[in-house]
RNA sequence: UGCCUCGUAGCCAAGUGGUAAGGCAUCAGACUUUGACUCUGACAUUCCGCUGGUCCGAAUCCAGCCGAGGCAG
């Protein structure tokens, strides 16, 4: 009998996924991992949960516990602290300090669930990993899950092909209230539960106060990228991303405004009005390549985890550089976020934005 | 000092006698394993710079005061 290790958060979505394994035939025991202690990481300004008596890791490890004692498993438990400030939150927080926008759960991916996770789990015995994400893998190719509209794959492009190996995705042909259903059914503790949101293992945080936890605030000036005009003053560039309107600061303009770019060297943010043309490009240049298959000359992309799924082209390809273009103009490219390729159900694989263009030209007003 | 204009919620701004539009921002919720975006809801309960007056009734008319800006000097 071939031994899984499904990691097991405390959620629906992995106890179903160790659920159907047991039904599969699998020997199936849990893993429960914890990557953030909000005392030792000095997560306090922003942190709702501060003050309560018990912290949300632990209380999901407790609904773990219960979980994987309903399904009849074992449930292991590994922390790893230390090694996700260092791979991923030190990652994430240079990004930042460059005016970047990180998605710090693609690394996560990468470096904490599909390689340190990993590899305890192997030290445990297992033949296979397994997880809750909503995707399919097959003959080390990843492939969209069955619920669209759930679909992790996003998440999932920047592991290596290599570590798609030895991989199970139970939800794979799943839909989510498909899930909350067989949770139901089976009197699982966590059907209810609430999805969880936020960075993952780190959870829901006030955004701006989180970053001022670990990164000095710069203050400078908001000028509106139209007129040139000075208009307000941020609270530092690390505290905006490209697209965003709510917390920018500014108010009694007839339109809404929408951070479009930032000049980290003179500390200035940039804000457009409206559905503005500044906020649209056709190109861009993508580094720390990882790809999951051989990428066909008609492709689409997401910029975004939940964004939009456009066509794009591949103009120019060198070691670890990619430069695409997209005959429909896309909205709020961000440097820092994943551009992931998809060749159908197929996902190949991912970039991360550098450089984006508009004409032929970079835009001026976004860093790179 | 004289004359003129203006003073409405955090910001912008309708409303010129009949009992406070709208936009932005903000907050809450929905959505969401990245910071969005989007959507829904709340948002001047006697109040429209202040104090009086006229009127059945004023933010809207009148007087004075305070404050901002402009013209004249």
């Amino acid at each position: 009998m071939k031994k899984v290790i499904v990691g097991i958060s405390g959620g629906v979505d992995s106890a179903v996924a160790a659920l159907l394994l047991k039904k599969e035939g699998y020997e199936v025991e849990g893993l429960f991992m914890r990557n953030w202690d909000a005392m030792l990481n000095n997560d306090t300004l922003g942190n709702p949960n501060f003050n309560e008596n018990i912290c949300p890791q632990e209380q999901d490890y407790n609904d773990a516990l219960k979980t994987c004692e309903i399904l009849g498993i074992k449930l292991h438990r590994v922390d790893f602290i230390k090694e996700y400030w260092d791979y991923v939150f030190t990652y994430f927080l240079n990004e930042l300090k460059k005016g970047r926008t990180p998605n710090p759960d693609l690394l996560c991916n990468r470096f904490i669930k599909f390689d340190l996770f990993k590899k305890e789990a192997f030290k445990l015995g297992a033949d296979y990993i397994a997880t809750g994400h909503y995707a399919k893998v097959k003959d080390n190719t990843l492939y969209k899950a069955q619920d669209q509209n759930k679909d992790q794959t996003y998440f999932l492009a920047d592991i290596t092909k290599d570590e798609l190996t030895n991989v199970l995705f139970p939800l794979g042909e799943y839909t989510k209230p498909e899930v909350r259903k067989i949770a139901a059914e089976n009197h699982l503790n966590v059907a209810q539960k609430k999805d969880s949101t936020g960075i993952c293992f780190i959870g829901e945080r006030h955004y701006q106060e989180f970053i001022r936890n670990y990164l000095k605030p710069n203050p400078g000036d908001i000028v509106d990228v139209k007129t040139k005009k000075v208009i307000g003053r941020h609270t530092g560039l690390m505290n905006y991303t490209i697209g965003q309107r709510r917390n920018v600061g500014l108010s009694g303009h007839e339109e809404r405004h929408y951070v479009c770019g930032k000049n980290v060297k003179d500390n200035i943010l940039y804000v457009a009005f409206g559905n503005s043309d500044y906020l649209y490009s056709d190109a861009c240049t993508l580094d720390n390549i990882n790809l999951l298959g051989d990428l066909p000359s008609n492709l689409t992309a997401k910029f975004r985890y939940r964004g939009e799924e456009i066509p794009i082209t591949i103009t120019e390809i060198k070691d670890d550089y990619i430069k695409i273009s997209y005959p429909i103009l896309a909205k709020s490219v961000t440097p820092g976020q994943a551009c992931v390729f998809y060749d159908g159900d197929k996902c190949l694989g991912c970039g991360f934005i550098k450089d984006v263009y508009k004409n032929g030209e970079k835009l001026w007003y976004l860093c790179s």
